[in-house]
DNA sequence: TTGTGTTTTATTGCCTCC
DNA sequence: GGAGGCAATAAAACACAA
């Protein structure tokens, strides 16, 4: 259809044509006479917008160029128009004023009723399709403000947690290291404890230790290489006594060095009476042993 | 002055609502 | 089906450095 209006118009020399040309057409397309022209505009070559509320700069005139309450079809087809259709203006930038007054009028609400559009449209000397397309970049523009906002809130909010999450791993990895240290350290003791009993077995012999090596101390422990060698000691020297010709008291002597150190042994007191204190049938039949 | 990046104005096509 | 909103996009206007 704007391919006919482009063919047509130009050969329209008659005014009264041309005004029945574009109610024609407008009856067809049942669409305002803004978008009707801004179709042929998109149609019929450059992209190149009309700046309607230039016009008003242009002739002088308070009157828009197309206000949508009062189209006089006549008078736009001769004049406006045709010299619209031949010279599109230039795409213009509102005025600061203009601007400003938009801006308060989007503070108080962004959407634009129909009615606050017609009548911004008459107080600013803009069509309202322009309003309209203002209200529509000016929302555009906002959302994307906000997005940035919510975007900084929510890196700040990612580079606190960050934080928060290096410092909780550097605190798990030297607890981790502390945990390790600790394991360590059990480990000895345990194996300390293992050797201990293992080297108080072995160095029991065929003793029988009724009190038990378990329940000695360390400090006990620590005595056990003195004490074996000096179990050893006497060991052989009881031998060598029984089979030599040892005077009574020196029996009595060293057989009483042995118990001493044979009860140190086995963790019993040699009390100061000259008699072992045992109980139980275990001790009874150690001291008989001997 | 000119090239380039940004902002603003406007269009288009699609979608939803009534 | 028309009106209006929105995302994507075009293109003019503008800002600014080299």
């Amino acid at each position: 259809m704007y391919g006919v209006l482009y063919f047509v118009w130009p050969c329209c020399s008659q005014t009264r044509i041309r005004s029945q040309l574009l109610h024609v057409l407008l009856l067809l397309s049942n669409i305002g006479v803004e978008r009707l022209l801004k179709n042929f505009m998109v149609d019929s070559g450059p992209r190149s917008m009309l700046s309607f509320n230039d016009l008003q700069g242009m002739n002088g005139s308070k009157r828009l160029f197309f206000q949508p309450c009062d189209y006089d079809y006549d008078e736009m087809a001769d004049g406006d128009l045709d010299e619209y259709l031949r010279h599109p203006e230039k795409k213009r930038r509102l005025t600061s004023d203009q601007v400003c007054f938009l801006e308060r009028s989007f503070d108080e609400e962004n959407k634009l009723e129909p009615d606050r559009k017609i009548q911004l449209a008459k107080d600013l000397g803009l069509s309202p399709r322009q309003v309209a397309v203002w209200f529509q970049n000016r929302r555009a523009r906002w959302k994307t403000k906000q997005l940035e906002k919510d975007f900084e809130v929510l890196q700040s909010n990612f580079n606190s947690l960050t934080a928060e999450y290096e410092t909780l791993l550097k605190e798990k990895d030297k607890l981790e290291v502390e945990v390790v240290a600790l394991k360590e350290k059990l480990g000895m003791k345990e194996r300390e404890a293992e050797s201990s009993q293992l080297w108080n077995k072995l160095s029991q012999g065929p003793l029988h230790n009724p009190a038990g090596i378990d329940s000695a101390s360390d400090e006990e422990s620590s005595k056990l290489p003195v004490l074996a060698s000096k179990q050893e000691h006497i060991r052989s020297s009881i031998f060598e006594n029984d089979q030599s010709d040892l005077s009574q008291d020196e029996d009595d002597s060293l057989s009483k060095d042995s118990l001493v150190a044979a009860s140190i042994l086995a963790g019993q007191e040699y009390s100061n009476s000259g008699s072992f204190e045992f109980s139980g049938m275990d001790h009874a039949f150690w001291y008989w042993s001997y």
